[in-house]
DNA sequence: TTTCTCTCTTGTCAAATGACAAGTCATTTA
DNA sequence: TAAATGACTTGTCATTTGACAAGAGAGAAA
């Protein structure tokens, strides 16, 4: 019964490390340190101020923001389906977030914390793998995210954003898309009417 | 003779994971995967579509660098002392880099493949403990400077690097150090200029 | 239905920034 | 020494972008 409800989270960590077998007590024993959350649209998985855990988003979506200095919110990333989701400076340093994780639907998922995961990961060669392999892509997601603000305009993150996660239009406000690309509501506003025009 | 020259490399993964124990012949199997490099003012450590390897920077400073839509050379980062360079993207997936990293400074180093290093991951606690924290540092770092890009005007930031990291006003040009805080080199100047009076 | 609220669009205007060109200064080369 | 090169600054000008405000449209609540 644990093992059912745990399941999606069991099958992620498998598809994450494809080339490592896997034991069944590994199995069991990463999942134990797991628990649910749900969130309703509009609630927090992090605030500023709090200290990440280590989050399964299993279903919904989540956007991660901060604030600029006039105060506005700037989305940092989107995070849909079954994947992994924390903060990485607040988690593995202990310090405050400075950014927020919210619902942007309902949600729900596992979680589990620093100190859990860190025997986990001394322990279990299986996590290790995994945890290394979470980090590794996450880094490259936010590098490769970074490289696109600089030898892209906006319009083409755009483009690219709607080609390949045309699902985020459906559920976040335009917004919060605007301020993900790099431009002001606004902005985005001018670049769809445009868009639509070739 | 070996252990002398890299001495420097032994201390900078000891200082890197002070929590864990060290055994000697941990540390000589981790040298020995290591060779030297040497380069001068302006030579590239990482071409653009070339793979990176794993450096450590032991004399010099370097800078990475992308080229932006209008063909401008945007810096990603500066790199100065004993530290770890690579391009994680490339590192890790072995894909062709998207960024240059070239020698602003005469430098020299140590540099390993990505093969030997995953072979020491798995067979050595001590070098898997200092990988991990590395890929941590450099992922907070990054993510850090994202934020600072969000919420810091330009001539916050200048500021802050100057307080912070003078000697990269001593080594690089203002116009690498103008495109790595997001500005151009007329923007700079102007901020310079300004900050003076201040 | 009417009203209210929220999201998104659009127009106007101001401010910030970049492109370009000219000029200064220091260093290198012939 | 003279010329050339490269880095940096500064002025002018054009463009982009954002701030602000008004309006359209959809959906929720009274």
């Amino acid at each position: 019964m644990e093992m059912d409800t745990k399941k999606p989270l069991i099958d992620f960590i498998k598809k994450t490390i494809p080339n490592i077998p896997i034991h069944d007590e590994a199995v069991q024993l990463i999942a134990d340190q797991f628990e649910i959350w749900n969130l309703s649209k509009n609630e927090f998985l992090l605030k500023e101020g709090r200290i990440s855990g280590y989050y399964f988003l299993l279903e919904g979506c989540l956007r991660s923001f901060a604030f600029d200095n006039g105060g506005n919110e700037i989305t940092t990333s989107f995070y849909q389906g079954c994947r992994i989701v924390f903060e990485p400076a607040s988690f593995f340093q202990h310090l405050p977030s400075e950014e927020n994780i919210q619902a942007i639907t309902d949600c729900k998922g596992f979680y589990s914390t620093f100190e859990k995961l860190n025997v986990l990961f001394h322990s279990t060669p299986e996590f290790r793998e995994f945890a290394r392999a979470i980090i590794v892509n996450e880094f490259v997601a936010h590098k490769k995210q970074m490289l696109a603000m600089i030898n892209k305009h906006a319009e083409e993150r755009y483009a690219n954003l709607m080609q390949h996660n045309k699902e985020i239009f459906q559920v976040a406000q335009l917004r919060h898309i605007a301020s993900f690309l790099g431009v002001t509501d606004t902005s985005l506003s001018r670049i769809r009417r445009d868009y639509g025009k070739k």
